[in-house]
DNA sequence: AGGTCTGCTCACCACAGCCT
DNA sequence: AGGCTGTGGTGAGCAGACCT
């Protein structure tokens, strides 16, 4: 678990949904520390009754009702699921091993497989993994007969089925450290500066003050003007980068095409064209796209 | 004076394996 | 299931060299 990642994310959907998003599911090793996050952004008391983990999702209906949740991670189940499954099945497939500078024989990380079979090894186990995660999320706006029972469910997981997801995005690309919060933090004190004014002023080397400069350039957060300081040097302007922490990237997959279905766009605050919106709308507004003629609903699938 | 490139150290993270 | 430990990979941070 990534701590920082899962706290960017949470805080951002808790910006957005506000008490609307109180539940999480996640795996039973790191179902505790997922609550204590949510807890810090929800700056509340999340019960216990408020997560659960892969393997009970099928017993628990506590979040049927729930407008808004979040899974994080997929289930591990192992090796020997794996070999039981394809024993069962007649097929041969032994688990990946790598040998150590000392010459001792380990298991390869990653859960990889070697053998005849072991594509099919790795498409159980990616069935294992896919098939807890479509569950989870399926613990979400379960009333069938209702049709205002619906609920936005961020999945925070590379295990997702193929075409399950509405909408996808790359998820948190970059987290400052603090020596790049201390550049960020001087550069929005002052109108502009060179490189050499943040190495001087947090005391760390130009060259990583300007690493720092040209990733957030990179991102449209810096304005950068070369050649424009003294002896040449280039300038740089904050430009939006005051909220770089726990920037949501832009999305990446297309249009749905039935229109009977709606995507999710989560938009960046400095390039949505809605970035004016009143008070009480969140800087990380997540906004019903249409993908067919009728309006969107209040909130998205 | 400036920017850029390279290579190094170190801390952190993900993972597997082991133990309780 | 949960906790602990060892290991390899990755990226941050930095220094120094080089060129403009």
């Amino acid at each position: 678990m990534n701590d920082e990642r899962v706290r960017a994310v949470l805080a951002r959907l808790r910006e957005h949904h506000g008490d609307g998003l109180e539940t999480a599911i996640t795996t039973a090793q790191v179902e505790r520390a997922v609550r204590t996050v949510l807890d810090d952004v929800a700056s509340e008391e999340i019960g216990e009754e408020n997560t659960m983990h892969y393997g009970e999702e099928k017993s628990r209906n506590d979040f049927a009702d729930e407008r808004a949740g979040y899974l994080y991670g997929c289930m591990d189940p192992g090796d020997e699921m794996i070999l039981d499954v394809l024993a069962v099945l007649d097929l041969d497939a032994v688990p990946a091993t790598a040998t150590t500078d000392d010459g001792d024989t380990v298991r390869e990380k990653g859960r990889t497989f070697d053998g005849e079979d072991a594509d099919t090894a790795r498409a159980v186990l990616a069935s294992v993994r896919e098939n807890h995660v479509a569950q989870a999320a399926g613990r979400y706006a379960r009333n069938a007969d209702d049709p205002d029972s619906r609920a936005t469910v961020y999945v925070h997981t590379d295990a997702v089925p193929a075409g399950y997801a509405d909408y996808q995005v790359s998820g948190v690309e970059w987290l400052p450290t603090d020596t790049q919060r201390e550049i960020i933090d001087e550069l929005t004190t002052r109108p502009n500066a060179t490189t050499r004014d943040l190495a001087d002023a947090v005391g760390c080397t130009k060259e990583h003050a300007r690493e720092t400069l040209q990733r957030l350039t990179d991102r449209d957060l810096v304005e950068r003007r070369e050649g424009a300081g003294e002896h040449g040097a280039d300038v740089y302007q904050a430009d939006g980068v005051e909220d770089v922490v726990g920037e949501v990237v832009e999305t990446t997959n297309d249009p749905l095409c039935n229109p009977n279905r709606w995507s999710l766009a989560i938009c960046d605050l400095h390039t949505s064209p809605n970035a004016d919106t009143p008070a009480g709308t969140s800087s990380s507004d997540v906004k019903g796209r249409a993908t067919g003629d009728d309006p969107p609903p209040d909130r998205g699938g």
